[in-house]
DNA sequence: TTCGATTGCGCGACAATCGCGCAGCGCGCA
DNA sequence: TGCGCGCTGCGCGATTGTCGCGCAATCGAA
């Protein structure tokens, strides 16, 4: 999103980079890969793709059969590098207990990465969780109300150049398509501090998020949380979680 | 734990190692670093590991303030290129779903790697998460039942090797910290089939596991299901959620 | 069998990575 | 105040680690 200069050339690795590629270029349509098609997924030769998997398997990050290689859970000692030492997460793990005990849904704290929203955090008794919504899930940030609060919170002429050819694809019948639709989303929220969406992602569920900041100002996530739409109308939702996520909100400004 | 052959010194990318190194060099105590301290931390030099993290930043992995480094959620993509690619985690998700809420506990789905235990899924009403459970947790294997369980199904001279010297650092009162009890529970299970502990992790908290296994015999992973002790006898509680867990099992034999 | 695409591997060459060493800076203590 | 320790970024020359070509063997489908 951000373009930063250039590069120092010489205070690049090149081998990392393409190590995290080689990682990465494992997921649901490919969880097995050959040094051939970690290759062409990645842009690298095939023999060096071949090194990168083989450095990994002696690391015990993937394992292979001789010819097929695939991911071991010691990957996940990466991510949680990052949980454990990421303090905001775990700062607002008890105020989403609170909210998801008060309101009756799952409460989320997520931050923005990219042109997508992750969820770092979460509290809730999901029971309609079967597909798992998991720590370090990530989806296109306007399909969440978490998501659409970061957004707002950005310099709107970056939001522009964000809107600008993006294509939106929908979750549910009701998902929002079209750019302008969003981008008056993403103002409503900037003006009203909270950000409220209804089956966007989900049929039936509605997610309510506000921002979360530092004393200095600075936006360090959004907390959100998500509720079954029932035969609650939008302005009872509205006024019956409202107060609570300010709450949070408030609370938390003190000591960050 | 196993020792690989040595390597093939031509097929190894030494950058991809170290930059791994840097990356869990982070964690709860460290989660903000100078070159000099993740040079410390890693073994590496200062002038490399600042290359490393430069190389990091501008991947968007880690942010600076221009002395410190910190990661960023950008870290989880690689933990979810594991989630997204791994297929058993997922088969055994509405499992998991169906095993809580029979028996109302937590219940998870774990692997070993080297000597812990890893959560790599899990589905319950967590009341008591405070903590946040949160998915790719590892503890050491000893303090889970679903670990002691993974262990039974190793071979017993491995098993020996790895009890060899090791120390146990007590969670609880009652944590074991003598090998031969350690070593009785691992044959307990390696005969039951199943493990059961008793505040081991936490506190009035009880764990059953079962290993899970494909049809070719090989063992995927363990199911294990945390309960509140109550006022439930160890008798009691097994013979009300044995069955489930082993329905569980033979389940997922058949479609694995 | 034959074909096409795969695999592992050796090799020579280049450039990417290395770590030393310098100079500047911030901070704590005498 | 001023000394000094430990940090910082950075330039440089050397070497070693990484590159990708090209070969031969292998696999699987037609």
């Amino acid at each position: 999103m951000t373009e930063e200069q250039q590069l120092d050339r010489r205070d690049w690795i090149a081998g990392l980079e393409k190590g995290l590629k080689v990682i990465e270029a494992f997921n649901d349509a490919h969880p097995r890969l050959t040094p051939s098609t970690a290759a062409r997924r990645t842009g690298i030769t095939r023999t060096a793709a071949r090194r990168y998997l083989l450095t990994l398997e002696h690391l015990g990050y993937v394992q292979t059969d001789g010819t097929h290689f695939w991911l071991t859970p010691r990957i996940l000692r990466l991510g949680w590098s990052y949980f454990d030492s990421a303090k905001v997460p775990r700062a607002v793990q008890p105020f989403l207990q609170r909210i998801s005990m008060e309101l009756g849904g799952s409460a989320f704290f997520a931050v923005l990465d990219e042109d997508e929203v992750v969820f770092v955090a979460r509290n809730g008794n999901g029971r309609v969780q079967s597909l798992g919504f998991v720590l370090g899930a990530r989806i296109a940030a306007n399909l969440a109300s978490a998501g659409i609060v970061l957004l707002a919170c950005r310099p709107p002429e970056e939001v522009g150049r964000w809107l600008e050819g993006r294509k939106f694809v929908p979750y549910t019948p009701h998902s929002m398509t079209n750019v302008d639709d969003v981008r008056a989303v993403i103002q409503a929220a900037r003006g009203n501090g909270y950000c409220i969406l209804e089956q966007q992602l989900e049929q039936g569920r509605r997610g309510i998020a506000v921002p979360v900041r530092t004393r200095a100002g600075e936006v360090v996530g959004a907390i959100s949380v998500s509720l079954s739409i029932g035969n609650e109308t939008t302005q009872q939702a509205l006024s019956r979680t409202l107060p609570v996520l300010r709450e949070a909100e408030h609370a938390l400004l003190a000591l960050l």
